[in-house]
DNA sequence: AGGTACATAACAAACGTTCGGTACGTAGCA
DNA sequence: TGCTACGTACCGAACGTTTGTTATGTACCT
């Protein structure tokens, strides 16, 4: 039986596993010996890189943002409107690869982040940059006039909550929120906010 | 010893202590023990009155359908805009008894919805059934000419969206998200609605 | 030789579930 | 009215399983 492997390597196997197991069972599901079943090795293998529980949910959420940050983005050197739409775009489930399953992990990863001080902490930082990042878009709209004035803090939080909302609802009933309609209804909100002060 | 209370008295304490379990602990920290603790008495009596715990899960997810179907509505007989505008400050997590509760229970569900069959079609329906409810709205503040015509099922759509956004980012960011501002926030978005078709 | 990378096994704790026992109320009979 | 029988309500403990964690052993590379 070999024992050294390639370190790195071996990583990337583990989280593609933990991955895999959160997107299918959620974090309830997430638990040592089901990574480990799911990689075909032992839980001592799981234990080797995470020596415990707290640390797989924390690298399962690291995964998670991780790969948000990683997602190809459509239009990555667009401002303003187009960046806005673009941002929204690339977070709803819309049938590309991975997509799905990343929404599955953040709204699923809500219910230990409500019960937990430290996941909740992690949450909220994680809106914040999300908003700021927003923000930008929304202020460089309102200055080319694509946007009307009006606070961008308050424009980007009404963007983050239309977007998670949708993302939400599209999840549970995927039938009922095809990728169509979805980007109908990016459009019809992104028409709104231009429309009204 | 007592033997024999009131049966549908026990049962209240009971459906009171399994929410106060899943407001404070989530779905996660949800067990037999734990409700038995939270009411002072043993297991068996919660076995007695659940015989199983996905009969315990499904009396809470019961549990916070009820209640908010329950929860008093400010201005019951209103009807178009201003009806739709109540409905969703009724949802809105602004500081009223049980209102935090009430959202932390649905969010802390949606981990478990998403990986089990049966609970995630219920979800699917309580969505359905809510924007249902919003249509109607919808439907007669455009007869009356407060919102621009347009697809009721993508503008209620769009209202679940962002209420329910709003909810989730208040409910990790009370300091940012003060009853005051969720109120702002609201209006800003009707105002969009209102102005663009 | 020595340290890294695992497998294997065991551990206590917590879980859902089951079960025997007990206290109390009600119904039937006298 | 008084005694008995029975069902309901509940306790307390135990069951087997699953959990996270830890310890021990072993193969491999440097």
């Amino acid at each position: 039986m070999p024992a050294r492997g390639d370190h790195d390597a071996r990583r990337r196997d583990l989280s593609e596993a933990v991955w895999r197991v959160v997107a299918a069972e959620g974090f309830t599901g997430l638990t040592m010996r089901a990574v480990a079943a799911e990689l075909g090795a032992s839980t001592g293998l799981v234990t080797h890189y995470f020596p415990s529980k707290t640390a797989l949910v924390r690298h399962a959420l690291d995964l998670a943002a991780q790969r948000v940050d990683a997602m190809p983005r459509r239009t990555p050197d667009a401002d303003g409107m187009a960046a806005l739409r673009a941002a929204i775009l690339d977070v709803l489930p819309l049938g590309r690869a991975g997509q799905i399953a990343m929404n599955r992990v953040w709204v699923s990863s809500w219910d230990l982040a409500l019960a937990d001080d430290a996941l909740g902490e992690a949450q909220r930082e994680r809106y914040a940059r999300w908003r700021e990042r927003l923000r930008r878009q929304v202020q460089t709209a309102q200055e080319r006039g694509e946007l009307p004035a009006g606070d961008p803090e308050d424009v980007s939080a009404t963007v983050a909550a239309f977007t998670h909302g949708l993302v939400t609802q599209a999840l549970f009933d995927p039938e009922e929120f095809p990728a169509v309609r979805q980007e109908r209804l990016v459009e019809g909100f992104l028409a709104g906010l231009a429309g009204a002060g």
